[in-house]
DNA sequence: AGCTTGTCCTGACTGC
DNA sequence: TGCAGTCAGGACAAGC
């Protein structure tokens, strides 16, 4: 489940070969009805790749946007390069041609399909709202204090799908709320977080993405970078997947539940 | 208007 | 062994 961390690490590795190609070709799935016009990306050249929250968007010539969100499976890989050979899951790809004059190829490959593909004018995202109302950068200073702790006290949401819904901050999955909840001795279910935890929470959501960042991600599963290497987060995690283990901090035994429909483990002896 | 719930999707896993 | 049922969670629409 690709979050902050891992696109990022994506975006890194993607953004020095694909800025200042052409598009010169879009393939993709028809029938994907999270494509938008992605065709509209054909013969234009990319100028930056940038990342907002868990979505890669690429500024075209023309004043366009394309934007990929990887959504639960979504991997890009180069055709032909570092082992990879397209499949059946690949749902769309980018034909390009490399300075030397060799064709370079992006395969979007995405098994459960819930990755987004679009090409929108610049900065209008209303096509998609998560994108259009999403918080801001966690690792940016418009990430304030006082502004976190506001939208805090003014949702009446439990503070981890509200976490999720993009709102209060960009980029935080359910991996990643699950371990700042944790650092920050938070309850996930809590609907009142008061200055002293909302602080803290803003702390443990830059850390443990910071962290995250440096070690190129989470690979539970289906993560992969665009070289086809896997992240090295997971050996860190203590609460997302650690059901029964031992908090680290208490030694109370890790409980998961079910808050807002998504899967949440905490350790009921520290997040209160 | 905002919160909650259901839907999409498909491979992996569980239990009989 | 085979198969049905359940689970995983991004965004988002519908419903309250």
């Amino acid at each position: 489940m690709p979050e902050l961390p891992e696109v990022e690490s994506v975006r890194r590795q993607l953004a020095p070969r694909l800025v200042g190609l052409a598009i010169d070709r879009v393939e993709a799935d028809p029938a994907m009805p999270r494509y938008l016009r992605p065709t509209d990306a054909e013969g234009l050249t990319i100028t930056s790749v940038e990342r907002r929250g868990k979505y890669l968007v690429a500024s075209l010539e023309d004043a366009l946007d394309l934007i990929l969100h990887l959504g639960m499976t979504g991997v890009l890989r180069w055709r032909d390069e570092d082992g990879w050979e397209p499949d059946a899951y690949v749902r769309a790809s980018l034909h390009m041609v490399d300075p030397d004059g060799r064709p370079a190829i992006l395969d979007f490959r995405d098994v459960r399909r819930f990755g987004t593909l679009a090409v929108t004018r610049h900065g209008e995202h209303d096509e998609l709202p998560t994108l259009a109302a999403l918080g801001p950068e966690p690792l940016g200073e418009d990430f304030t204090l006082a502004g976190f702790a506001a939208a805090l006290r003014a949702t009446g949401q439990q503070v981890k799908p509200f976490l999720l819904s993009q709102r209060p901050v960009a980029g935080v999955g359910n991996i990643y709320a699950d371990e700042a909840l944790w650092r920050a001795r938070i309850h996930p279910a809590s609907r009142r977080v008061g200055r002293a935890r909302s602080d803290r929470l803003h702390a443990a959501i830059r850390e443990v993405l910071a962290e995250a960042i440096e070690r190129e991600g989470t690979t539970f599963r289906d993560y992969q970078m665009v070289n086809g290497a896997s992240g090295r987060n997971a050996a860190f995690l203590v609460a997302y997947g650690q059901e029964g283990k031992p908090c680290p901090r208490c030694a109370t035994a890790m409980r998961k539940t079910t808050i807002g429909g998504r899967g949440t483990t905490y350790c009921p002896g520290c997040q209160r």
